[in-house]
RNA sequence: GGGGCCGUAGCUCAAUCGGUUAGAGCAGCAAACUCAUAAUUUGUUGGUUGCAGGUUCGAGUCCUGCCGGCCCUACCA
């Protein structure tokens, strides 16, 4: 068989997250597949990077109050742990902010420039003044201009129905800042897809690249018509590349993100020495995508589109597969079942969600159900009861004298399984993970029979059948480990142990064919542990509590309260109730306001506490209060303060108010209901 | 609002191009066994294929409508 080129790519994480179980999926399913093929011995690799550039990172980071550079840095660490615990194992994990991807959406820019595909157009949408940036339609809330149905999303209202644009509302609000956004036009650069048409629709219709559901969903939908211009810029400011012949406008992060695949095999390159051109100019080379079905359009329009346009590699197949739920439903983070992948690896070993995966993973694009009840039967009763078990069973009996120097008369068992290896590979090739699985318990379920028929437990006590017991526990270590070497792209730990084992590592898939005879056994030590049912409440319990924190911190960061006031007039030192109460504050109406001629601060209020109860004071507020809208309005007051005599005559106490001064004053007034004379406690 | 995918046993999934009596695994039930992490082996229960129509000699499969779930939604379908 001669050996194939084939580089593997797995969606980009946006670098505003944490990996979940969710992700996983998908990186789960990549690295099966990927490990299968090394383990065929195939030239294989498997690229990946953070997805770094757009507005949400921007926004994010000046929430955080640092640079994105820094937030971006930060992500990627967790990233790449969560991914290592998970043992998902790329040969490089690169980011799109970064040379070698500014360097590559260079040439795909120029290449899409020189085909003379790109034209400039004017877009008008609004803009958040306080945030600084233009406001995507899902940033804008507002009042439907047709129904009027307030808090309406800018695309479309959910009440009526209708569709419009963001400048159309009435009252638009930005989401991010609370304030009223302006309309402002802007240069935007597009793409002229449609002159790739023909190509499109050979490519996506040749039933080579794409599974059939997804070809059909093109045709239907997007190849019956021309294809529209595809926006790719967005005016500064954008965290992104700065297009190099249009200043002021940057790449919109869908345009980098996928040529961060060839970025990242770039550095790569640069770091291993490898030929670059070899993997993606060069017919030779397989390409293969894994998306999720949310990304089909970018990955099987444009991007093909943008790849044939500068030469490089198509792909030879985009892989799509459909989304996690969560016992049947959508993850939620109220009911626990939003769960980190740092929140899993905290209560469960990682090969069991890996199991639990390929065991249910099909070529199609199906949702994926994670049944945690199943999860646990599923991979206690496979993974434990059939397949390790015939380790654990058989092990012990043969640790002094390790397998047999020949392999004995099986029945024809060993044959059997090994003659499965192209069915279950094929199995593999295409994604049916669910199927090779199936094929592979059925082994176990053959073996494990095998041993309950030979019963060796009973040889055990017979001092002149010791040969015979070898000779079975040869024959059940046997069929253990060519199970395992079929295991071994879903499960490498396991395959790493049982090599241990045995004396003989893993490493090729054809060792499936061949018996393993005269190693020394290992002290057989447990290679799996059977999941508790504990283990995984604990799991939720964590990833509830976990999304009550954040959403408490949501909660506190709408508001966008940033901590500048408690810091310039930093906490007073502790007091007592007793302090407290000295203090007789009380509400009160004023119900007469006067300026100072001679004060350039101070007002002269007369305060009623309700009945014949009346105050003169002299409050600070002149800069930022007229006396006229004070009369009538409610205040609270410190009613106890020792009369203070000042140059226009005594103030009686205190009114009071928040804010540095100056024109930030800010008085404070009690709800509907309060009464004058009323104390405050 | 528009659009896509899906709905088969208690659960998770099969079923070629429309073709015989809709099949597996898990769970359940019964038994055997005791080497093994309460593991294993044998037998077995379980179905009006979401609902209502239609096309056909024949429908899980094709068509229409409805109900339910998931997903997408770019100045668009």
């Amino acid at each position: 068989m001669t050996q194939r080129r084939i580089l593997v790519t797995a969606a980009l994480p946006y670098a505003n997250g944490d990996i979940h179980i969710g992700h996983l999926v998908e990186y789960i399913q990549t690295d099966i597949w990927v490990r299968f093929q090394k383990l065929r011995g195939q030239e294989c690799r498997f690229f990946c990077a953070d997805d770094t550039h757009g507005t949400a990172i921007m926004i994010r980071a000046r929430q955080e109050g640092r640079s994105e550079e820094a937030l971006i840095a930060d992500v990627r660490e967790k990233h790449i742990a969560d991914f290592t615990g998970f043992h998902i194992e790329f040969d490089n994990y690169g980011s799109t902010n970064s040379e070698q991807n500014r360097k590559v959406c260079h040439e795909i820019w120029s290449a899409l420039r020189d085909a003379g595909l790109v034209h400039e157009k004017e877009v008008t949408q609004l803009f958040d003044v306080q945030e600084n940036t233009f406001l995507a339609d899902r940033f804008v809330k507002g009042t439907c201009p047709k129904c009027k149905a307030p808090d309406q999303y800018g695309d479309n209202c959910d009440k009526c129905g209708s569709t419009y644009t963001p400048a159309d509302l009435t009252d638009p609000i930005s989401t991010l800042s609370n304030t009223t956004p302006e309309v402002r036009t802007a240069n935007h650069l597009f793409v002229r897809i449609e002159d790739l048409h023909p190509f499109l629709e050979e490519w996506t219709q040749s039933g080579q690249h794409l599974q059939t559901e997804v070809a059909n969903y093109l045709k239907g939908h997007f190849l019956g018509d021309p294809l529209r211009d595809w926006d790719i810029s967005r005016p500064a400011p954008y965290f992104g590349f700065e297009i190099p012949d249009s200043p002021g406008n940057f790449w919109y992060v869908w345009f980098d993100a996928p040529i961060g695949y060839i970025a990242s095999t770039l550095e790569w390159c640069e770091k291993t020495g490898a030929d670059f051109d070899r993997w993606w100019r060069n017919p030779e080379t397989e390409v293969h995508h894994f998306i999720g079905k949310d990304i089909t359009y970018f990955h099987t329009l444009f991007w093909p589109a943008m790849l044939k346009t500068a030469g490089f590699n198509l792909p030879e197949r985009v892989h799509i597969h459909g989304f996690l739920t969560v016992d049947g439903e959508k993850m939620s983070k109220s009911k626990g079942t939003f769960v980190k992948a740092a929140t899993y690896l905290n209560h469960l070993d990682p090969a069991c969600l890996r199991y639990y995966y390929a065991s249910k993973l099909g070529p199609r694009l199906d949702d994926l159900d994670l049944n945690l009840e199943e999860f646990i039967q599923k991979v206690n009763s496979d993974l434990v009861g059939k397949v390790v078990n015939l380790a654990s069973r058989s092990a012990k009996f043969v640790a002094d004298t390790g397998l047999s120097d020949s392999y004995p008369d099986d029945g024809g068992l060993f044959e059997y399984a090994a003659s499965r290896s192209e069915t279950i590979a094929a199995a593999y090739e295409v994604c049916d993970f669910n199927g090779a699985m199936r094929e592979v318990l059925a082994l176990a379920d053959r073996a494990n029979k095998y041993w309950d028929d030979q019963k060796p437990w009973e040889l055990k006590k017979d001092e002149s059948r010791q040969a015979e017991l070898q000779e079975i526990c040869t024959i059940a270590l046997n069929l253990f480990r060519q199970i395992i070497v079929y295991l071994t792209p879903v499960l490498p730990q396991l395959s790493e142990q049982t090599g241990e084992l045995l004396n003989d590592p893993v490493t090729n898939w054809e060792q499936a064919q061949t018996p393993l005879t005269g190693t020394l056994v290992n002290k057989f030590q447990h290679l799996f542990k059977r999941i508790e049912e504990k283990q995984v409440q604990a799991m939720t319990d964590e990833a509830k509590a976990e999304a009550e924190a954040t959403a408490t911190e949501a909660a506190a960061s709408e508001w966008n309260d940033t901590g500048d006031a408690l810091t310039q007039e930093p906490m007073s030192a502790e007091c007592t109730i007793d302090d407290f109460v000295k203090v007789d504050l009380r509400v009160a109406r004023i119900v007469a306001a006067n300026s100072v001629p001679e004060a350039d601060k101070l007002l002269q209020l007369t305060l009623s506490l309700g009945g014949e109860e009346r105050r003169n004071v002299f409050a600070g507020i002149k800069s930022a209060y007229n006396p006229e809208e004070l009369v009538g309005r409610l205040v609270i007051c410190c009613a106890n303060l020792k009369p203070r005599k000042m140059r226009f005559g005594t103030s009686e106490g205190m009114v009071l108010a928040s804010g540095p001064g100056g024109k930030d004053v800010f008085l404070l007034t009690p709800d509907e209901g309060a009464v004058p004379g009323q104390r405050v406690h």
